[in-house]
DNA sequence: GTGAAAGCGCTAACAA
DNA sequence: TTGTTAGCGCTTTCAC
């Protein structure tokens, strides 16, 4: 006679049998008569009883099955960017057949990393996936660990109780400076990712480049070092996407003394660079060599095809996925990094000759 | 001492207050003196409590606070697609100040509609939104029903007890087809969304025509028929994606009797049509003229500017999501319909004198 | 202004 | 094999 929605216990009850012989009958978890079985879904079917609700269950259990995905950046710019959307497919691929859903939990616009979201203090979830590099002032975190949720942090730096994943992207932009200086370029120019939150766009100074907040663009920066580059210029850009590659290209490009050669921290602020080259009527790579970072597959930079290092992102997210089983298994898994491979495309090639 | 994590008790105990009077300190919905109130949040901070755990509210409650967001594609196809991301963006840009969050719920790749994803049927949420529109025999939306969970349903047929958010794309395309028929267009050909989950590729047959199952292409067909438009081919892609409406310009622009108008139902695919008329050595205007549908910014296809009718997509994320919350302070919204513009870019002109 | 008590819907010991 | 009992952590009447 509930008015509201029907409890495992009115359908005990409409069975004549007790609510946890009825629990058993949904969960199977515990020796249960088929008779009673039988009899407990049917009358289940009969009052339109649509299985054991997962807030009961959950609070029970302690465990709800999210898994919450700290995107760090508003969803319009992150999903813009083929780096961060096949590695969220490759872990939704990889949680879903394990009963885990994805929450996403978008960053505000550009905030300073005191900034807290309201949905990480209130969210449920079991895991917290940090998918852009953690730091360690980074609020989120701190109310992450105060709440008691694992945090796997992606590409972000070592941190105490955290569990990373991340790629050999300081050997992988070693191997790629390696590669165009090997082909004889002397003045390279660097576009590289965003140094903060700040997000600022153009050369950086000394002491700007001394400041670089976020791991990514330092490792990546750190293995051009390593492979012995020292740039004619590194320029900043807000965020990975074509149109600032694009102004960057512009603005490297347009001087006198240009570079003759470009290596992006990602490839779609390379694809940026090649459109720039041939907006100013450059030939790529007779005039500027141009090499990225990622291996993406662009069809739309046709003919040319980016000189890059690629990484495994589906893998990546199906790395994360596993780890998140692990740890929802009650183990503790390990770091991991995964290997970058240099793909060697038609953008890049020796500097011309002057 | 509890070696686990403290709860509202353990907080009450430490403060020496009621566990009510505890949680009245942290919800502030009660009267409660600030003395007591400082006494309780002083022993929260000693015993490192994080707040109220949410599946205590949630069961309490009775809601979860999450929004089920039904893809209906793999998310790796989906967020290819700026169509999916900016409205995804504007619905998680209203949701998130409301304190609700987005849960993904991917679809398995090409599945008759009798499939039915695991986290529909057992994970929590208070609202389903099915971005895809939906059909009358989706098992999906069965479940949901069964469930009690109410569904807002994007671009989908009209059902019973689903709150719809459309788009006038009838009228749209109709608009659109005036247009290109207003040029002096005859032979038009249509490039089409995808018909049903089979996702065929080529010329549909009429027997194929006729059996359209999914809405939006059908409306969209409708409307150019409204326009007075018979097309001489439609023909048919396995989903929104610039390759797709490639390999489509190539098969309508490389036949003897080539159409002199070709429409897409989508921007993406009328961007594929252009590359493939570039390919061909087509000039887009005087020898071809294209259009497409949603009006997005596709900077990357200069110097053409599509002409395209522009639907509002983040508007309508924001309409879903202010849906959401008419949903959860127990009101019914009605159905929402959003309007389209027409905007005549440079890809649309005369048919070419013979 | 504060506390006692009764659940929200479910599961997991344990007993029968 | 089934039923009894006791919570999971919280909010919310309703007394005091």
């Amino acid at each position: 006679m509930a008015s509201s929605r029907p409890t495992l216990a009115d359908v005990a009850a409409a069975a004549g049998v007790s609510v946890s012989t009825a629990s058993l009958a949904f969960s199977g978890a515990g020796p249960i008569a088929a008779t009673t079985k039988d009899r407990v879904l049917a009358a289940a079917t009969a009052l339109d009883y649509s299985g054991p609700n997962p807030l009961g269950r959950q609070l029970r259990s302690g465990r709800s099955g999210i898994v919450g995905v700290l995107i760090g950046d508003q969803l319009r710019r992150s999903f813009r960017d083929p780096v961060s959307i096949q590695m969220l497919d490759g872990l939704a691929s990889t949680l879903g057949p394990l009963g885990f859903g994805v929450l996403l939990i978008p960053g505000a616009a550009d905030q300073p990393p005191a900034h807290l979201d309201p949905l990480v203090e209130s969210a449920v979830m079991d895991v917290a996936v940090l998918i852009c590099g953690a730091t360690a002032d980074d609020a989120n975190l701190a109310t992450l660990r105060r709440r008691g949720i694992p945090v796997i942090s992606v590409e972000g730096e070592p941190l105490e109780g955290v569990i990373e994943v991340g790629i050999e992207d300081r050997v992988g932009a070693a191997e790629l400076g390696r590669h165009v200086q090997g082909l004889g370029h002397e003045r390279i120019a660097i576009v590289s990712l965003p140094f903060d939150w700040q997000r600022r766009s153009g050369v950086a100074t000394p002491a700007r480049l001394a400041e670089i907040r976020w791991e990514i663009p330092r490792r990546r920066l750190a293995g051009l070092t390593d492979a012995g580059i020292v740039p004619v210029a590194v320029y900043e850009t807000p965020a990975s996407l074509v149109e600032h590659g694009k102004a960057a290209g512009h603005a490297l490009l347009a001087g006198p003394d240009r570079p003759t050669a470009i290596i992006a921290q990602s490839d779609l602020l390379a694809s940026g660079v090649v459109l720039a080259a041939r907006e100013l009527g450059l030939r790529v790579p007779q005039d500027v060599s141009v090499a990225g970072f990622d291996g993406l597959d662009l069809p739309w930079l046709a003919p040319d095809v980016l000189t890059s290092v690629s990484q495994p992102l589906a893998e990546k997210g199906a790395v994360i996925g596993r780890a998140v089983q692990a740890l929802m298994s009650g183990e503790l898994p390990g770091p991991e990094t995964l290997g970058m491979t240099l793909q060697v495309g038609t953008t890049t090639g020796p500097p011309p000759a002057h």
